[in-house]
DNA sequence: CTGATGACGTGTG
DNA sequence: ACACACGCCATCA
C-alpha cells in the first residue's frame, strides 16, 4: 500500500483487527467475538465491530458476522445486500441474513492462527 | 475527566 | 426460539 494515512492515537488496535480479517479464507466467516478473544479482549466484541467502522478497503469486512451467524454489519455495506452478495460469491449460504452451516465455515483465528 | 455510543456476547425469563 | 438487560472497553464530543 503506497500512502497509508496513519491515525496516531489508534489504528493499533484496529490494525490488528483488519490484519486477522484479511487473514480469513475466502468462504470462511468469523465471528467478531473470535477476533476479540484473538486480540485479547475478549470480552470487547464491540471493539472489533467499531475497528470496521473504518474498514480500509482490502478488509474483507463481509466475512465477520456476529456469533449467531447473523449479517448484522449488513447495513454498513454500500447496499443492504452487498454483503450477502459477497458471502454468496465466496460458496457460502445465507438465508435472512444468517450464513447456513455457519459452524462448517467458522473460522476461528486463535485455533487457526496460534495452535501450538 | 465524564458521559454517550457502538457492525457484540452471554445470561435469564 | 424470542425479547430484554447488563457487561465490556476503545473512541469521540
Amino acid at each position: 500500500m503506497p500512502h497509508i494515512k496513519k491515525k496516531l492515537t489508534s489504528s493499533n488496535f484496529f490494525s490488528d483487527v483488519y490484519e486477522v480479517v484479511k487473514l480469513i479464507p475466502k468462504g470462511r466467516v468469523t465471528s467478531y467475538g473470535a477476533i476479540a478473544h484473538f486480540l485479547g479482549t475478549k470480552s470487547s466484541a464491540r471493539m472489533v465491530g467499531w475497528a470496521m467502522n473504518g474498514c480500509p478497503k482490502g478488509v474483507p469486512a463481509h466475512r465477520v458476522v456476529n456469533s449467531s451467524g447473523l449479517l448484522t454489519g449488513k447495513h454498513h455495506f454500500k447496499t443492504s445486500k452487498t454483503m450477502q452478495t459477497l458471502l454468496e460469491k465466496e460458496g457460502l449460504k445465507v438465508s435472512k441474513d444468517k450464513i447456513i452451516h455457519f459452524d462448517d465455515v467458522f473460522w476461528d483465528p486463535t485455533r487457526e492462527l496460534s495452535i501450538k
